[in-house]
DNA sequence: CTAAACGCTCACATCGATGTCAGGGTCAAG
DNA sequence: CTTGACCCTGACATCGATGTGAGCGTTTAG
């Protein structure tokens, strides 16, 4: 398929998909004229990128990670685990953070819940 | 207090505590010569703040739910409150997301160490 | 062969919170 | 009054993923 296809396929953008392609994400056959191809499995990749990339995941950091999923060469192995590792650290600490915050707010929300009540219990 | 030392209690720097009042976020009276102090109170809203913008909230939206905590308004409270709701699902679905990307990396962590324990066994 | 739909590259723009620098006040201790 | 630490405003820079537009080539159906 061609990359509008893809584009249509995963909701990525062609501009994000060639941009995933320039930080080493994702790789293409070209046809002759210079476009490119992509097959089925390319499909489940991106969506792995996308994944990663809303979860803050910077592509940097990723493109140390998944292409050893696809390869997983004998050295860069033990390597990757480790970044894996810190990145698998990193987002715990955000999940933490993002559901301290929601508690903050279930707070809030509750003292403007009570706000109200006290207000309707006047009117009454 | 002055904002060097809000500050060093907060862990934002002088220039986003600035921020924080040019958005709506945080108020301070101003000594004669024009400098900023603050109350007890407002380190706490300070760490609200920064659990909220780090959590991904923006400054925009912090702006219709913060206030509202300190004097809730008879009317604003109600159109606050539907804010809050939106953002609490955003947070939830934001949450949900990150929580989706740890298990993906789960499995390529796996896989990976699937690969070195071949990798041993071999050369045993 | 032609036209419509699609793709290519390059480059500049965007957003939000924060960093940083310049030029110039303020405050407290000596 | 002076000095050193602190603060002020305003402006420009940064980062990363993506949007956008220009100018031009490719592919495919008719």
């Amino acid at each position: 398929m061609r990359i509008g296809e893809l584009s249509a396929r995963t909701g990525a953008s062609r501009r994000s998909l060639r941009y995933y392609e320039e930080q080493g994400l994702l790789v293409s056959s070209r046809s002759p004229g210079g476009q490119r191809h992509y097959e089925d499995e390319h499909v489940q990749r991106v969506r792995l990128v996308q994944a990663f990339l809303a979860a803050g995941v910077p592509s940097g950091t990723l493109v140390e990670m998944v292409p050893c999923m696809a390869e997983p060469s004998e050295g860069r192995a033990r390597q990757a685990l480790e970044i894996m590792d810190r990145e698998r650290a990193r987002l715990s600490e955000d999940i933490d953070g993002l559901v301290a915050a929601r508690d903050a707010l279930d707070r809030l929300i509750e003292d403007n819940r009570a706000y109200l009540t006290r207000s309707a219990d006047r009117e009454v």
